[in-house]
DNA sequence: GTCTATAAACGGATAGAC
DNA sequence: GTCTATCCGTTTATAGAC
């Protein structure tokens, strides 16, 4: 393997790992120690890859990002609130499902919350999806349905027995249903 | 003031602090430092009411048990899962309104979850409301509502212009409406 | 009941060898 | 690209004076 290849690799790996204890411990709770003993390699190699713990919080929350744009895109060429709300929601749930084991690092977590910066960029996300599906001026019962549909860490991690096809139907029925208010 | 009284007022000043600093920061990102110097007495103090931080969040969580044994008791009583639903709704509803500014503290925190010891008296607390809702053999998707209304925090901070009054009804819609499946 | 002082461990981050 | 070794601030927790 060539260099490139092998930095390439360890790098996705940091990613990988990092994410699934930072859902599942929380991002304060989860040490470099922790996530470079879990890929055994040292701390200090994990920090060659990314210069903070921020940095990888922040590589991850791009990862979102990058897959919720050209969603937002393709959803406001539909016509009708129904039809979007029917594609936002499965594009959702897709990703939500895709990675279960590692759950969503939603804007919920105050790790998030706190940095003004990594915070920008979802936010700004949710208000373009809200408009989509409610127009220029949600009313409160529809921004509240908003912010609890968009944070399903908790259903997918009360059902851990269901298939991910069972999952995913699941998701998209309670979401449509909260969501067409 | 006699002495009691006083350990009464410093124990209580320090679960009131912590809570609003837990729900703000995260309980990891919070420490007993931060917790003393909010209430101007030093972190020593703090020790002698609790041996652990980890005491603390047990405390807390024995206030919200203590709060939601009775409400569950008395919608037991209720005939009809229309009136059921309604009353356990509006009884959580208040309790989360109550403590609005400190957020509530759910199944869902991370720093409640990895810890076996507190997470059982909530989770049987959660199974019962769901039996009195959707009887002995809820399905998935009674059960997946379940666990998105009980955990409204998302929605709480998201609203923060409404007023108490507002901000009920709009979750007492919401969930009412999220749990009748 | 509250304080000062300090122990002991941990966490983020860097220097420099290989 | 990965490692060992180390710095330094912070954190949980305790001992002992008042």
């Amino acid at each position: 393997m060539t260099r490139a290849a092998q930095a390439e690799r360890t790098r996705a790996a940091i990613l990988t790992t990092a994410r699934r204890l930072f859902a599942t411990h929380g991002y304060d709770a989860t040490s470099l120690h922790t996530i470079a003993d879990e890929m055994d390699v040292t701390k200090a190699n994990v920090y060659y890859y990314f210069r903070t713990k921020t940095a990888i919080l922040e590589a991850l929350l791009d990862n979102s990002v990058t897959y919720f744009d050209p969603l937002l895109t393709e959803t406001a060429q539909l016509k009708g609130k129904r039809a979007r709300a029917e594609h936002l929601v499965a594009g959702f749930v897709d990703q939500v499902v895709a990675n279960r084991a590692l759950s969503p690092l939603g804007q919920t977590h105050p790790s998030v919350r706190r940095n003004e910066r990594i915070n920008a960029e979802p936010a700004r996300l949710a208000t373009t999806a809200m408009r989509l599906l409610y127009g220029d001026e949600p009313t409160d019962d529809q921004r509240a349905a908003w912010f609890l549909a968009s944070d399903v860490g908790p259903v997918v991690a009360g059902l851990p027995h269901l298939t991910h096809d069972e999952l995913r139907e699941v998701l998209r029925r309670l979401c449509l249903r909260v969501l067409r208010v």
